[in-house]
DNA sequence: AACCTTCGTGATAGCCTCTAACTAAATCTG
DNA sequence: CAGATTTAGTTAGAGGCTATCACGAAGGTT
């Protein structure tokens, strides 16, 4: 996934055996969750003995880091997708929807990306940069977003605590849109996801919908 | 914690003992979070080798269940006294504020309820008998507050599907503002436990004040 | 053909969960 | 009180994991 720049034999023979590992972890990842994840197992899936992994991963961490790294990019593709599918370009609820199927296809790679945090991980300097171009988008839809209400207070607040949309011209009340789209759609989809709604006999995606007018409509 | 029903000196060293465990499970729990919990590192802590633990908990699974329903009878516990302390008596805000202040405490306890569930497990019937007592109390407080404007969609795809709430009264607006309540309150705070806002800038607590105040407002 | 880099191996250390057999202590019972 | 029984804790060990190391066996390079 992504290591393609190739030349010697050497290189592709080894791009190719690292995409196969991250192929077996994703499989264990969906159906065990990140937690249960293991390079022994993953070894004697493919025919290997344990430490051989080794020579490809500096160890569990640097897969998982990897991991991550893979599902930030898929997700920021999958948005980046869908706004240049959408007519108007940059489309508040293209994003959400396409946010809602990528977080079901595979629930527990939206945990790796959202879910509970490992405590001493931080993550390298070009996740961020993903994140940071997801939230762009994010940014250029709601800026382009008619406010017509009064201004919030904590649009205000954010008018001078904006430091994580430096450079963006989204005015104040694009960055509140922006920061309550993701947290009210990460509310909605990581309960679901986590399996909380289940029995309760509602359908959560009318929630998501219910939600996402309320997005739209509102200030 | 709450196993305080003891008789004979026997149940009363066993119930102390397995309080000890819990100690310090929740310790560990706190700085490392739940996936780092080692029943042989308990054992160690407290003087004991690594089986003797097995006499008070059939695994570590067991263990991990009891600090689950603990966590939920404290979450339950917190939000009564809040309900309880407030002069209205069901209170929206006094919830949500009783919620915040539970989380923060420690955010590991907090995703020990609400966070990546185990793919496997699936929780006793005493832990849901506990939720439910505290998604009631949502209720009681949604159904308390006055819903002016008109009837979302989705409040009638309510009307049809609430087993979650059968036998309570409240209208389906406030099942609506209950869900919603649960599902944006949870979407700020997630994030914020998890660190996703950290280095952005802007304070966590004003994004979820302000959350609660369009709560309030709003039908 | 000789060299050197890389891949995969088995061995090993050190964690972990959990079971089994055994000892010692506390409790219950006649 | 003395004997029988239950319970707490021990060590030993199986089997899992991450990770390191030293070694042989390939592969590409000159």
């Amino acid at each position: 996934m992504a290591e393609s720049g190739a030349k010697t034999p050497r290189e592709r023979y080894r791009a190719q055996v690292r995409a196969e590992i991250k192929q077996h972890a994703w499989e264990q990842i969906a159906t065990a969750g990140a937690s249960a994840l293991s390079l022994n197992a993953i070894a004697k899936q493919m025919g290997l003995s344990g430490p051989a992994l080794y020579r490809y991963f500096a160890g569990r961490d640097e897969l998982i880091t990897e991991l991550v790294r893979d599902a930030y990019r898929s997700l920021a593709d999958t948005l980046r997708m869908a706004t240049e599918a959408s007519k108007s370009g940059a489309d508040i609820a293209a994003l959400a929807h396409a946010l809602r199927d990528w977080a079901l296809e595979d629930p527990n790679r939206y945990f790796l990306v959202y879910g509970t945090p490992v405590p001493g991980y931080h993550a390298p300097d070009d996740i961020t940069v993903i994140a940071d171009g997801i939230m762009r988008m994010l940014l250029d839809a709601c800026t382009a977003l008619p406010s017509d209400g009064p201004a919030a207070p904590f649009a205000e607040h954010l008018q001078e605590h904006r430091r994580w949309a430096e450079g963006h011209p989204a005015p104040p009340a694009a960055l509140h849109r922006a920061l309550v789209f993701w947290t009210r759609l990460h509310g909605v989809l990581s309960l679901e996801a986590a399996g909380h709604f289940a029995g309760m006999g509602f359908d959560p995606g009318q929630l998501y919908a219910a939600e996402l007018d309320d997005l739209r409509r509102q200030p």
